[in-house]
RNA sequence: CGGGGUGUAGCUCAGCCUGGCAGAGCGCUACGUUCGGGACGUAGAGGCCACAGGUUCAAAUCCUGUCACCCCGACCA
């Protein structure tokens, strides 16, 4: 590709909206520009680099058995009342609907429609086990896109869905995409981790996140440096402070003027703040829920969504605390009535713990769960956070932030049931087949791919993703040496199978430098009278800025190796 | 949905406080000189100052509203 007739535009200076790395350069490179906000175009180059990264997901599906299918985007509105989600995932359906006025949704993610695909397939545990896959746009109407291609409305999604006749099988399916996963973010350049992650209320005994680490990630993840766990702040399990030690005591009501929060009420007693019980008062699927947990500790939502088998966790509406009679500050189970109850084991199993007396201005020392209130529901629903200690080998947990790139999922039959994706086994029985999805986000991978791979002039990109083999720098190409030699050598990697970004343009040799820099090309060679004169090409490795002088002769094979490293 | 920030040329930004001809650098066009790390000169093109309403003789500037974009939080009172 000659660069004269590219249609690319690089800037000097980044356009003010964008803040992380990928997003900078993503923009200065030219590979993209914005239509609104989770809305990008991508330009020839980028495009380029969109597709390589589909390439080796492509490929490393169809090397595990995967069939790639396409589904329609756009899917009739009752595929989504059938699973019931046109409910649950609300907002974030894009919604419209045809001259008849019959509903559609521009698909968010596919379970519903490759069930309906495979139930007019699969019949009998002779069709099992089959994993399909398809490579789309996906569309999500996201309360606040951001980061560039970090979170987008349209997207690229590679999903997969597996389809099994039991557990067993899943899992085995479920292995396959593991591994085919980690060799796809190998080869793309992104460094990720395995983390465990929430499997929601829709059930599912296993679910694994491959995360990429950055502190630009949105996602809290929990290591540990002991025994490697890994997991999502959402799912992460630990082990709390222990409580402090002492036989029951009397209740007793206590004035705590103006004391509201946890750590100024643990300082005006002088009682440690696990020595209290904090309440939280939640909307859970519109009813109140109050929650008690230890005064040291957080609540996780997703703990208590799954818990409570909930679809929807607010913080509860001043509204409602009012109409309850709430005391914001001074609350407690203790004689509380008319709404659940919900408690964390630790505000259950500690004692004389000091709660709120609902009322203004007074709490109780020594409170015992059992004795003074009863929870309704008793739940392990703590959030983990940097310094507890790990439940499996009680190491310090440490916190990094992470972008989630790709999500392995065991569904089970909870859309074979809905959906009726049903097979008949050896003895004639109907079952409803076991499944498991698999998803990546390409957009969001190509962002990773520059976070990880960037220096301060530009783009690093990994061979395997990169627009062009090598970025070739002419000067003076007016002159009949240096054109000579590019007839040659451009003659010579095309016959090599590889491919070249020319860079013709009249331009100052420093502008040409320049962007080939910020393009990040993995090797640059350099065509211009004075590296003839020094018997060759200039050839210059991106990653290393190794450059030396080549022999026309050897410089394809300076140009593979440069690929091959 | 809440909080914060920003909207002026393709990009980065000044001008706004204190109302009075629409600005700079980069980029773009033409010509010339340069020619190995974002060269220089000359001459140009390019604007609904986000939008709407208001105040005023006069609004990019002051007031009100709306929209868009970016960032933080989606939470323990």
């Amino acid at each position: 590709m000659r660069m004269s007739k590219l249609m690319l535009k690089t800037l000097r200076e980044a356009p003010s909206e964008a803040e992380l790395a990928s997003h900078k350069l993503l923009l200065r490179a030219g590979l993209v520009t914005s239509f609104a906000a989770g809305l990008y175009a991508f330009t020839p180059l980028g495009w380029r680099v969109l597709r390589r990264i589909e390439n080796i997901i492509r490929t490393e599906m169809d090397r595990t058995g995967a069939q790639e299918v396409r589904l329609p985007e756009l899917n009739p509105v009752e595929l989504w009342e059938q699973s019931g989600r046109a409910g649950t995932m609300g907002q974030t359906l894009f919604r419209l609907s045809d001259r008849k006025e019959r509903g559609f949704v521009l698909g968010p993610t596919h379970e519903e429609g490759m069930s309906f695909l495979a139930s007019r397939h699969i019949q009998s545990y002779r069709d099992l086990p089959v994993t399909l896959y398809q490579i789309e746009t996906k569309f999500r109407d996201e309360p606040r896109p951001r980061g560039g291609l970090v979170r987008l409305r349209e997207f690229t999604m590679k999903d997969a869905y597996s389809f099994d006749a039991d557990w067993e099988g899943l899992d085995a399916s479920y292995a396959t995409a593991y591994a085919a996963y980690v060799r796809i973010f190998a080869r793309a350049g992104v460094p990720v981790i395995p983390v465990a992650a929430d499997s929601g209320a829709i059930g599912g005994k296993e679910s694994q996140e491959f995360v990429f680490i950055t502190d630009d990630g949105e996602d809290e993840i929990l290591l540990c440096p002991g025994c490697g766990y890994a997991a999502n702040a959402e799912k992460a399990d630990f082990t709390p402070p222990a409580a402090m030690d002492a036989q029951p005591a009397p209740m007793e009501k206590v004035a705590t003027p103006g004391q509201k929060t946890i750590a100024d009420l643990a300082r005006f007693l002088g009682a440690e703040e696990r020595q209290t019980v904090k309440a939280v008062f939640y909307k859970v699927d519109g009813e109140p829920v109050f929650v008690a947990i230890r005064g040291d500790l957080d609540v996780n939502e997703t703990k208590l969504k799954n818990a409570l088998k909930a679809q929807d966790v607010d913080p509860m509406d001043e509204a409602m605390v009012k109409r309850l009679g709430l005391v914001a500050g001074s609350a407690s189970a203790v004689g509380l009535t008319g709404m659940k109850i919900v408690a964390d084991p630790s505000a259950v199993e500690a004692t004389n713990l000091v709660a709120g007396a609902n009322e203004d201005g007074f709490h109780y020392i020594n409170t015992n769960h059992g004795r003074d209130w009863k929870a309704d529901v008793v739940a392990n629903i703590g959030l983990a956070r940097a310094g507890d200690s790990c439940a499996t080998c009680g190491a310090g947990l440490e916190v990094r932030r992470g972008m989630e790139m790709g999500h392995v999922f065991k569904l089970g039959t909870v859309y074979s049931e809905s959906m009726g994706v049903q097979f008949l086994d050896d003895s004639g029985e109907r079952h409803p087949c076991v499944m498991g999805c698999y998803g990546i986000g390409v957009e969001r991978m190509l962002a990773a791919i520059i976070e990880a791979n960037h220096d301060d002039n530009g783009i690093i990109w990994p061979s395997e993703v990169a627009p062009y083999d090598a970025h070739v720098v002419v000067l003076n190409g007016d002159q009949e040496a240096v054109a000579e030699a590019l007839t040659t050598f451009e003659a010579a990697l095309d016959g090599a199978g590889l491919s070249a970004l020319i860079d013709d343009r009249p331009d100052s040799a420093g502008i040409k430098f320049k962007d080939a820099d910020l393009l990040g090309m993995p090797a640059r060679v350099t065509l211009s009278p004075r590296a003839l004169e020094k018997g060759g090409a200039e050839f210059r490795v991106r990653r290393t800025a190794e450059t030396s002088i080549v022999a026309l002769a050897d410089v394809v094979a300076a140009v593979r190796a440069a690929n091959a490293g």
